[in-house]
DNA sequence: GGTGAGATTTTGACTCATTCTAAATTGAAT
DNA sequence: ATTCAATTTAGAATGAGTCAAAATCTCACC
């Protein structure tokens, strides 16, 4: 739960930064490791709180400043949802979200390579998409709480 | 431009707020005519301002009243991006969005009933999603300026 | 046409996620 | 060991949006 980061976690954080000319620092691995730790895109106080535990004089600004480096290295995601807090996905693969209104969790729903490009196929020329944010709202029957 | 409504969209202004219990006041009317006018997706702010050049007196906090009211009985919708302020549209057909990086500007993008369904489908049994929002960033080729 | 009850509007204060600033600290290269 | 740039930190600032309470309006009813 409150393990360090595996080898490969660690090679993988390093490698991602190491790209991008940036460095590696406790603080930055402590985050890494509560996002990989419990991925159920916890927002920033969320990620905070966590990392608390482990590093006690971690603050807020940190944990914004390495989410934002984490998102712009491509090792995780934003997920957004109408004007809520921002929440963040260790989970690279395409992927949908979910948003259960009753619990406010989101779930990760996979994206099918067909279902993807058929998306693409419904911009007229002249449009160049980089990225496509897919979510849906609703309810889902309890139980449906893994990705949470 | 900055004309009054037509005998039509009054009354489906009308009967949208009838139908919920609610009233039709010269705020709400400015409001709607507004967002008619110039179906360019405008921020809070921008509604304001144009608002205000018919209805000088007009307050902010009424423009976000008039809006949530439009939302809530299903005469506009509202479009996030990110953390950006909250943009609003009264195009009730099913489309997606299309946010222009250069430019800020969002487009609508028209969403087939097959496409639409083929998202669908990639939810799992106990998912049950009641609305879906899709949308793209990237870049359009200048000229795609309608619907910006 | 006047009245009253409830809805709506208004102003201004407030919240809260996020960003910014500037100083202190750290890391890594020489 | 020294140095320079990157990072972290605390706290102030920002800005979209919300709220509270008083003023005003709408409309059904007389």
């Amino acid at each position: 739960m409150s393990q360090n980061l595996t080898e490969a976690d660690l090679s993988h954080l390093q490698e991602a930064l190491n790209r991008s000319g940036q460095k590696v620092t406790p603080q930055r691995e402590a985050v890494f490791q509560v996002l990989l730790a419990k991925r159920d895109h916890p927002t920033v106080d969320e990620v905070f709180n966590r990392a608390r535990e482990v590093m006690p004089g971690l603050s807020l600004a940190t944990v914004y400043n390495c989410l934002e480096t984490f998102v712009g290295c491509g090792l995780v995601r934003q997920v957004n949802h109408e004007r809520e807090s921002t929440r963040y996905c260790p989970n690279l693969a395409p992927h949908a979200h979910f948003r259960d209104k009753a619990t406010g969790r989101v779930h990760d729903i996979d994206l099918p390579p067909e279902v993807l490009s058929s998306l693409r196929s419904i911009l007229p020329p002249g449009f160049d998409s980089e990225t496509i944010e897919i979510s849906f709202h609703g309810r889902a029957q309890s139980g449906e709480a893994r990705s949470n």
